[in-house]
DNA sequence: CGTACTTTCTCCACTCAGTGGACAAAGAAG
DNA sequence: CTTCTTTGTCCACTGAGTGGAGAAAGTACG
């Protein structure tokens, strides 16, 4: 199949398109109800979308008491691929127009072996996807880096943990691979975009989305926009201070939220414990080089190991104060817990919300909803499908 | 004079009116080099407006090289009253179209004595501006107040230090008294918007501005627009903990900001250290009834009391490790301190400085000025002509 | 099956915002 | 006085958008 090239002529084309991704196929007579504009107008404007290809007609509807409507729907051969990379994972996945995963990957790789050898992985799954059918090519690509972005060129600036990316330019080189347009965003707003999109905050203009995984960091909406700040590392809350003198963190400071709770340290602290001998459930599970993960953790939890209930609680007293900080200034509709932790559960959930109750003021707290994300590791990828959708989907 | 009702019938004249005020008297000719309209269409704009009598031709323009231009400009006679209610004292200005302030008072006051004492207050100091010739009413007011307001209806909710307003419908109240439209605000909100219009903040499009004054909040600005988030609260960083398990606090917390640095905490530290005797010069200041008050502790340091700069230092270290927190989240790109604090001065700042530069992120703080506010007390009734002109010069 | 009613979609004349070129007005430079 | 520049006005034209008429394609009911 040819990939589509055709952009949206103006704005109204730009709305029926989002329409058609968020809502479905439609008829044109729904998708007037919807957009303020006259039937004649709207009838030009889908004729016009339906010439570029973008959006094809396709079939009748059911009568509901009249003449039967022909369905609109946005092109069901487009493709976009959504790729998050994470510090020691890689997800592919492929999506259509409407955002709908079709095929998902995953693969454990340290993103610090370099872009080079990342990106080769990338490439290897997009075509394994391709191979098994499930796309011909793709319309375009959204991809997320774990570390700050700049923004419009789609290159990663000074990335703390995933040093050898400086500089490299992401968003160029991978559309040169692919041939489609490319858009490369931070993990953690692509993660917001996801559950923006088709999870938990389907319905919030402004909230925050925290991410836990091997670090710590938070997607920013306003407005239904992702706030990237001015150099785009807003949302960098690893290394705020929660602890005063408190532990060592690899940024040169001391305290750092991300030095006291995060997979990394999570996984560091349970290892210790179990060392110490603190508790046997722990000690079972150290592997033969003597070290646990976070999983390990959430698992001798759910077991009912108390030092590993104390761990999660304590990192969720320390989450919960930065983020009780953060939810006075930024008054928030909705806070969303998601990332790799997100298995510690409700554990984890009633140590932070207990600590935004009681700590921020009851204007800000008082309807604002803390949960866990919907989407799980799918957020991403769907956040970057989305990312690019709403680049291609804007006039051009 | 009768007072202007019209608003802009359309974008464009929206437009011009921004512009008009922003930049001055402009010919159509100017005006068209920065609106992207043809000549044609610019001109019938510009006739409405001089029709609504919101814009007024005034005389000719000196010869650039060729026929000389007609100068446009506002009308001279538009008057905007701004209004800004702080904690212990009430300011309000007059100023034109161009936001000029033509005259301005200041009257102490606690705002706890109610809305109804302050609104006599207010209007008796209106009534005075206007005797004395500088205006003969008003086509708008904007006025702001020391707590969170429901922006949309103008009305304060659950304000912590004035308790009396909550519910008070000001916006409606004020509107009646003085006969013309009214937006109600936060005042640090407003200290924002008078900053960026006239201040140090003209062009950067996302900073903050964070206001000192008996409380702290903190004024947002997203895209050079004020962000106040789900319930009008955002910016409320005065009960976010600085020191943990640190001094009781009005809101029922421990250790927050408001509580360890503040006029108010400053002036009760600075009270408890003259009575042990720890600084003659601070002592020497007492009042009558043996307390200090912030302006004292400003002087003492000036003079150089050592006990009076150590009080500020360790305010400003406070407030800088809240705010470098804050600025790891928002990565703004400018960082406004003001409120009636800024007396304090450079020892201030360099100890908030300090502490910012030192915990953050170096791609959030490598280029990022903090500074004081240049507008001192005028930016708040600054910021609320500013407001209710964005109101008015926005299309109908 | 025929009639009345509903919903969907198309067609078309009309309005109005906006463009761009021609030209007049007014001044500067020589 | 001529030439050139800048400012502002006029006017025919384009194209976006509207709204009503009516065709197309159904359902409901006698």
């Amino acid at each position: 199949m040819r990939r589509m090239t055709a952009r949206p002529g103006n704005a109204h084309q730009a709305r029926l398109l989002t329409l058609l991704r968020d809502g479905g196929p439609n008829s044109r007579a729904q998708l007037g109800d919807q957009v303020d504009l006259s039937r004649s107008k709207l009838a030009v404007e889908v004729d016009r979308l339906l010439e570029t290809g973008l959006v094809v007609a396709d079939g009748l509807a059911a009568s509901r008491g009249g003449r039967r409507s022909h369905n609109i729907r946005l092109n069901p051969e487009l493709r976009f691929l959504g790729v998050d990379i994470g510090a020691t994972s890689v997800d592919v996945a492929v999506t259509n127009a409407e955002l709908e995963t079709l095929g998902h990957l995953n693969h454990p790789m340290d993103v610090r072996e370099g872009p080079v050898a990342v990106f080769e992985q990338v490439l290897a799954m997009a075509a394994k996807l391709r191979a098994s059918g499930l796309a011909e090519g793709f319309d375009g690509a959204g991809i997320g880096v774990p570390g700050p972005v700049r923004f419009p060129e789609g290159i990663p600036v000074a990335p703390p943990i995933m040093p050898g990316w400086d500089g490299f330019p992401v968003r160029e080189a991978l559309s040169q691979e692919l041939g489609c347009p490319v858009m490369v965003d931070n993990d953690v707003n692509l993660m917001a975009m996801g559950e923006q999109h088709a999870g938990v905050a389907r319905t919030v203009a402004d909230f925050l989305c925290v991410k836990i995984g091997t670090g710590i960091g938070c997607g920013i909406v306003v407005g239904g926009e992702v706030y990237r700040g001015t150099t785009g590392s807003a949302g960098d809350i690893g290394h705020i201070q929660a602890v005063p003198d408190g532990r060592p963190c690899a940024c040169g400071n001391r305290g750092c939220l991300e030095a006291h709770f995060s997979g990394a340290a999570l996984a560091r602290d349970a290892t210790e414990a179990a060392q110490q001998g603190l508790s046997a459930e722990l000690a079972s599970r150290l592997d033969t080089n003597g070290a646990l993960t976070a999983v390990d953790v959430a698992a001798a939890a759910a077991a009912g190991d108390a030092t590993a209930l104390d761990l999660i609680r304590e990192g969720g007293n320390r989450t919960g104060q930065v983020i009780a900080g953060l939810v006075s200034f930024f008054n928030p509709g909705l806070v969303v817990i998601g990332g790799g932790v997100t298995g510690l559960g409700h554990t984890l959930l009633a140590a932070i919300r207990t600590q935004v109750y009681r700590q921020s003021l009851p204007l800000a707290t008082g309807n604002l909803p803390i949960v866990l994300g919907e989407l799980g590791s799918a957020a991403g990828v769907t956040g970057a499908a989305r990312l690019i959708s709403d680049h291609l989907f804007s006039p051009a």
